[in-house]
This record gives structure tokens, sequence and C-alpha cells, in this order.
DNA sequence: CCGCTATTTTGACACTGTCAAGATGTGTTG
DNA sequence: CAACACATCTTGACAGTGTCAAAATAGCGG
């Protein structure tokens, strides 16, 4: 099916070269000057300089597009939050509060691709691509794993891990979503609102 | 023509009656049919009974009658609020918890109103209405002072009252949408979410 | 009664996503 | 090398959408 398995090396195959990717690049630019909602495949078949109808070819549907934008999203994030949980310079507490902070400034810094990793559009229904839930799966899931981690260490309170990773997930995603939706005004203070989200979620040893 | 003039002794003002509030109750039901992404000012004029354009003399906007049904569900919502801070049968660590769930569960019993009242379509840019944000701040502003009044009489935890406001707003709203939006998938947990939650916030006094 | 204005309608335009059918290049096989 | 199969791209078309302009209608105050 996907012919990009034969593209070890960067190669002009077929009549454009490589369509799919090019229309991911152009997307994103697209996505990223007018937003989400402001795109349309017509736009962005002309910004590639195909026809309208030349994307159906690499992407069944304008939701498959928009599934696979948001796969290397979460892709990003999962590798970005990996990093910091296995950095050997950083303390546990640290850890957790880059984490916290780290998820917030995600989504502060790529508001319309955040907007497309939790969109309704995509998750509500059975929009969501099997490609898509293969990625976006084992970024949840190891958010799940770092906090209940932590809890078992005995640095945030909480007795179930579940429960609490999905309070603690559901915190940072509120934070993140009431400021990039633009409910909150005060974008500058995003840092201090997630400093305030760790202290009250470690436990108190004193 | 028309008998139904002499029907309403409210207010048979012109052709159609009250042909705003029609609106708005044929909105919601298609809304509630088939979510609001479905919902077109043509089929809702159809639904009504009117032309494609009639709906334009009510409201400038689709963008209008979208705020204009959020307005209604932030009233909703903050009398709810209300009720449940005011209700003397309560102890406040009950109704803090009452807060919490009840929070989280109107999003899930009302949730294309949810997503409406608070989807970044609406407040994103300029998008909110006048008479929206004069009906959602006052809600949000009652937020804010029962999570501060919580907090000063040393039931929940944090120390600055505005940014541990916002970290709980934060919290029930993406615990709200992770489910809402089919992110979660286990809707029937929620309440038992909530309580992991409010259980978190409270001040240990052990 | 007439006219003014609020209300509604018809027509039109520029968009959108997506399908069907044809055209064109590419790789493979006989 | 030639011919076929197929991936790729294009043109044409259709049903929707939001919204504006201008025409038609109905109800009110004079």
């Amino acid at each position: 099916m996907n012919s990009a398995t034969n593209l070890k090396v960067v190669r002009p195959s077929y009549h454009h070269g490589d369509l799919r990717q090019a229309l991911l690049m152009a997307a994103k630019a697209l996505i990223a000057e007018a937003g989400i909602e402001n795109l349309s495949l017509r736009k962005l078949a002309e910004r590639a300089g195909v026809s309208r109808t030349a994307p159906y070819h690499h992407f069944s549907d304008k939701n498959d597009l928009l599934c696979a934008i948001a796969a290397q999203g979460f892709l990003r994030r999962h590798q970005e939050a990996r990093d910091t949980f296995n950095d050997p310079r950083l303390t546990a507490e640290e850890k957790f509060a880059e984490f916290i902070c780290g998820y917030v400034r995600f989504a502060a810094n790529n508001p319309e691709e955040y907007e497309l990793m939790f969109g309704r559009n995509i998750w509500k229904q059975k929009n969501s691509t099997q490609e898509l839930r293969d990625v976006a799966y084992p970024c949840f899931q190891h958010q799940l794993e770092m906090v209940t981690s932590w809890q078992e260490m005995g640095l945030i309170s909480g007795d179930n891990p579940l429960r609490t990773s999905q309070v603690i997930w559901g915190a940072v995603h509120g934070i993140a979503k009431l400021l990039i939706d633009g409910i909150y005004t005060d974008s500058a203070q995003i840092e201090e609102v997630s400093l305030c989200a760790v202290k009250l979620f470690i436990k108190k040893a004193s």
C-alpha cells in the first residue's frame, strides 16, 4: 500500500516527488498561519501545487490527513516526555514538575497542533485512525506509568494510581485547554499556574 | 390566516410569533440529535419552518446563535452551582465535593452544550458575544470565589487562592473534556475520578 | 386610510468535501 | 524493447455550507 516503504533515501519517485510528505508540511504551515478551522483541502492542494483531488490518493479523507498530523504531534510530545523522565540529572520531584510544566508549555507553544491532537473532531465517533491510535495510546500509557511510579515512591498524594493519573492528566489538559482556547486571557502566567498544580499534587512531608 | 396569532397571550408580535425563541429551541434539538458540528443554519431554518436567511434578522451570525445557546448553558450551570453552594444542609466539604462532581456531571449530561460553552470556536479570536461574556464571566467569578472561600477556611490545600482556583477549574474542565471528547472511553467511572480529584485537593488534617 | 419599518423570502456568490471518469506518467513483465 | 498494469494526477460535477443584496410581505403608528 504505502509507497513510502521504498523511500529509504529522499527520492522523487513519482510525478510530484513525495506528495504525501509535502502535503503534511504544507498543512502544518497553513494551520500555523490561520488555524485548523481555516484549513481546507483545496487551499492545501493549491499550496502544494497540485489539483484539488490529488490529496485523496494519499489520504482517504480530510479526517485522515488531520489524524496523520496529530499522530506526528503525539510522537513529538511522547519523545519530549520520555526525555525528561529519563534525564539522570533530575530528581523525581523535578521530573514531576517538568512533566506538568512541560505538558502545558507544549500545548501553549503548539496550540493548533494540540487542538488537533485532543480535539473532539478526531476522537469523537469513530474518526480516529488506527495509525493515530497506535501512536497516541502509548503516549497516554506512558503518562499513566510515570504518575504511577511517582505515587509509588511517595512523591505525590492519593491512593489509587490509575485514578490519580487520570485526575492529573485532566488537570494539565484542562489548564492547557482553558489557556489555548482563549478562556484564560493571561497566557503570561501559565508557568505560575503549572507550578501551583505541582505544589497541590505533591505530598506534604512537613 | 395564521390562527396562531391568538394562541400566545405572551407576545404574538410579528409574522412568526417569536422566531428567535423558536430558533433557539430548534437549534438545541438539532444539536442534541446530531451534535454541534452537524448544525447548519439552513437545516435549522427548515426545522423552524422559515426560509434560509430568516434567522439573520434575529442573530447577526451563526456564531451569534451559538453564543446565545451557550449563554443559556452558563445560566443553568451557574444556578446549579449556586444552589449547592447555598444549600444549608451540606457541610463545606460536601459542598466542595458536589462542586467537583456536579461540574463533571453537568458536562457529562450535556456534552454538546458543554462543548459549545467551552469550545474554541466561541472563545478564540473575538468571537464571543458581549451577551455571552456578561453571563459567563460571573459564572467563572463565582467558581473562583467558592474555591477561595474553601481555601480560606482551611478545607483545601494551596496558598495562592487565585492560582488554586485556576488549577481546580482546570482539573474539572480537563476531566470533563477528556470524557466528552471521547478520549476516555469509560464514562461509567467519571464519578470515581471526580471523587479522587476531591480527595487530592482536600487538605489532609491527620 | 397610507406609509414606515420590522420581518421574511428569493436569488446569488464563493466557498467547502468528495465522488466519477478520464489522462498521464512509472515500473514490470513478456 | 514493447505492452500492459497500475499508481498518480487532473477535470468535471454534485450537494452542502454561511452570508450578502434586493425584493416581497405583514403589522404598526400616524
